[in-house]
DNA sequence: ATTTAAGTAGCACGACCATGCTACAAACGA
DNA sequence: TCGTTTGTAGCATGGTCGTGCTACTTAAAT
């Protein structure tokens, strides 16, 4: 009945063990679709037995809410590193670039957030049918809108874009630009170059500023 | 051996059955989801033996393939609609929102394109592993890029948009706003109504032209 | 040293799946 | 009229799935 501390190295582990779990589920999901994500499928691909994994997530739908969680923290964490380093930009000259390097943080550019990206849409759209995934890919989707809205407030406040702009609508604008971006890069990689899709962004982001 | 000419109603009949059942199919994927688009779920939903729908798709995945193309048909067929509803303007005063229009055919703006574009999401989405979906998603990404490519040229022969646009970003760029506008209705349609869609699409074409 | 908990593994069950195959009825061509 | 084709239906097989459950092992706690 003593629900005291116990050793620390455990918990350590397990969250390890979890991490590790999920990246296994991340490659399955890359591979071959979040349909072929099943508890064996992942246990094989971690090198564990059906039975351990089991030990670590109760059942088949609380691991894929807990790898589209990791996901949502992956982003964030990208996202705010980016937003810290424009808000350390003093001069307003700074700011162009680290906009756009923020906002291509949400492409993917390299291999790294390709794989990210793909996962990201297998995850999203399998919320579509299934409500426990929903409220993460919900916060995906607004917490992306959030960042494009600021980054879009910021540069007005400092002169770099126009006043008159209706920022509900270009926030709704480039934020469907990046998903749509991302979307053809990982449906058809091989016609969505990055060179494009940061031609595009740079093109989009020239031309708010008039 | 004789490989003549059969009786005429049997035929149309086979089709119309197809038909059928590829609609009882779009049901089940826009319901549940394509994991869920199994034969006997499709049977079920048609009204009719898990044999019967058998005989008309020799296996699972011709039903898949039938019924992307048969999307693929619809898609056509409207695009081919308005671009000779746009051919048949000659001034280019009325133009403009015909274009509009043309474009907005790709938007879930109305019950039944929202319908289209969740199963296209959903079937575009499954052509990234299913390697028998994947020509007739690489048709309708082109496509697309083709319909809007040829907008973009016409309307700068015309003067509606300036003659100095890089006419190959501009056309990933908006072909990219296109899709991701569709994703996001189709995975957040609370957030992101028609009347956004519009308002977005406009002002992206306004600015187009300067 | 003994108890307790956590980690690992695997079996068994019931459900669902695609598909090969057979059977029967209706309609057509000869 | 007979035989062939076409539509409809259902059975059996072999596979995958999630999950309940049990067993064994390791290590920490008392």
């Amino acid at each position: 009945m003593h629900v005291l501390k116990r050793g620390v190295p455990r918990v350590v582990d397990a969250e390890v063990r979890r991490r590790a779990v999920v990246d296994a589920l991340f490659r399955v999901v890359r591979r071959e679709g979040v349909e072929q994500a099943s508890l064996r499928n992942v246990a094989d691909e971690a090198g564990l037995a059906i039975g351990s994994v089991r030990h670590y997530f109760d059942s088949h739908d609380e691991l894929l809410v807990f790898a589209l969680r990791e996901l949502e923290e992956r982003v964030e964490v990208r996202m705010r590193a980016g937003v810290e380093r424009i808000s350390a930009a003093g001069t307003s000259g700074e700011r162009g670039p680290l906009v756009e390097a923020l906002l291509g943080e949400l492409l993917p550019l390299d291999a790294d957030r390709h794989d990210e990206s793909v996962i990201w849409l297998a995850f999203v759209t399998a919320a579509r049918t299934r409500p426990s995934l929903r409220p993460s890919a919900l916060r995906l989707h607004q917490g992306v809108r959030m960042i494009v809205g600021k980054v879009l407030a910021g540069a007005v406040s400092y002169g770099a874009l126009p006043a008159d702009l209706d920022l509900d609508v270009e926030r709704e604008r480039l934020a469907a630009l990046l998903d749509g971006l991302a979307v053809t890069a990982v449906l058809q990689p091989d016609l969505t170059t990055p060179e494009v899709m940061t031609a595009v962004l740079r093109r989009h982001l020239a031309e708010l500023a008039r």
